[in-house]
DNA sequence: ATATCGTTTCCTGCTT
DNA sequence: TAAGCAGGAAACGATA
C-alpha cells in the first residue's frame, strides 16, 4: 500500500498541517496512468481516495488508489505482477534518470524515436495510454524497458506479446511516427481514423481517441484538466513544481504538500477560478473517494 | 434536451 | 474558543 503524507502550509494554521495523500494498493481502482502516484490500470479515470482523519501523531491522509497489472501480464516471472508504474519509476533500476530529469532534458517528442532513452520510450507509452485511452492493463511494462534503438527493433509480434492486442496500436504508432515524424499527430482526426482503421481492437476504451494533439499533452501536460491529473504532473514535473509538492516516501507514493497556497493558486490559475482556495482544493480531494 | 462527470461552493459537525 | 479538517449536499460547467 501506498501513502502519500503532506505537510501544508495552511493560511490560519496554527501549526502545520499534515496533508497526506497517498495513492493505495489494489484491488482498488482506475487511477490511471501515472507513473509515479500510483499504480496503473486504466488510463484516464479518476482515482479512488479513501481519507482518515488526521492527529497530530498520525497526519491526514488522501488514499488515491493504485493498481495492479492484470493477469493479462504475459511474463509476469519477468516483471511482478503486482509492480506499477510507480513501482517501475521508483526503480533506479528500471527508471534511473527519471527523478533527475531536467528542463534541458529533451522530451519524447523531440527526439527521434530510435534515439529514445528509456525514460522517453515510458513518457511515449504513457502518451499513447492517455491519449488513445489505450488500456494500461494490457501492457507489460517490463517488455518496453528498453530504449529507443531496441523499441524500434522490436517486431510486431513483440508488442503483441507485450501489450496484446494494444500492442498492435502501439507498433502502429510507432511506425507512424518513425515514417512521419510527429506530425502524425498534427491532425487528430486523421490519426484517429488510421488508428480506427488499422484494427477494431477492443484494447481502446469506450471513450475512444480524444482529439488532442501530441503538443498539448507532451510538454505542456500541465494543462490537463483534472485535478488529480494536476497533481500527478506538478509531481512529475520538477520544473514546474517549484517546492509546491515534495515526494515523502516515492515508493510509498506518499508527498508532501508543501506550499498549499501556492497550489491552490496554480490550480485556479488553470481552472481560470482566480476563488480557488486550498480549502476547495482539498474538498475536491476528497471528493474523489 | 438530457445524463453524467468532475469539480466548486457552502455548510455543519468534529477534532485539535 | 478558534481554527482546521471531513464530508454531505446542491449547484455548476463541460461533455457525450
Amino acid at each position: 500500500m501506498g501513502t502519500m503524507i503532506a505537510t501544508c502550509d495552511c493560511v490560519g494554521a496554527r501549526s502545520p498541517q499534515a496533508c497526506v495523500s497517498h495513492w493505495v494498493d489494489p484491488p482498488c481502482v482506475h487511477w490511471v496512468s501515472e507513473p509515479a502516484l500510483g499504480r496503473v490500470r486504466k488510463p484516464l479515470e479518476a482515482p479512488e481516495i479513501s481519507v482518515s482523519r488526521p492527529s497530530l501523531s498520525h497526519p491526514q491522509r488522501v488514499m488515491l488508489d493504485s493498481v495492479t497489472h492484470s493477469s493479462f501480464l504475459p511474463n509476469a516471472s519477468f516483471c511482478d505482477p503486482l509492480m506499477s508504474w510507480t513501482d517501475l519509476f521508483s526503480n533506479e533500476e528500471y527508471y534511473p534518470t527519471f527523478e533527475h530529469q531536467t528542463a534541458c532534458d529533451p522530451y519524447w517528442t523531440s527526439v527521434h524515436p530510435e534515439y529514445w532513452t528509456k525514460r522517453h520510450v515510458w513518457e511515449w507509452l504513457q502518451f499513447c495510454c492517455d491519449q488513445y485511452k489505450l488500456d494500461a492493463n494490457c501492457i507489460s511494462f517490463c517488455h518496453f524497458n528498453v530504449n529507443g534503438l531496441q523499441l524500434c527493433s522490436m517486431t510486431q509480434e513483440e508488442f503483441i506479446e507485450a501489450a496484446g492486442i494494444c500492442g498492435e496500436y502501439l507498433y502502429f504508432i510507432l511506425q507512424n511516427i518513425r515514417s512521419q515524424g510527429y506530425s502524425f499527430f498534427n491532425d487528430a482526426e486523421e490519426t484517429k481514423v488510421a488508428i480506427k482503421d488499422y484494427t477494431g481492437s477492443s484494447c481502446l476504451k469506450t471513450s475512444g481517441i480524444k482529439s488532442q494533439d501530441s503538443h498539448s499533452h507532451s510538454r505542456t501536460s500541465l494543462q490537463s484538466s483534472h485535478l488529480w491529473e494536476f497533481v500527478r504532473d506538478l509531481l512529475l514535473s520538477p520544473e514546474e513544481n517549484c517546492g509546491i509538492l515534495e515526494w515523502e516516501d516515492r515508493e510509498q507514493g506518499i508527498f508532501r504538500v508543501v506550499k498549499s497556497e501556492a497550489l491552490a493558486k496554480m490550480w485556479g490559475q488553470r481552472k481560470k477560478n482566480d476563488r480557488m482556495t486550498y480549502e476547495k482544493l482539498s474538498r475536491a480531494l476528497r471528493c474523489q473517494i
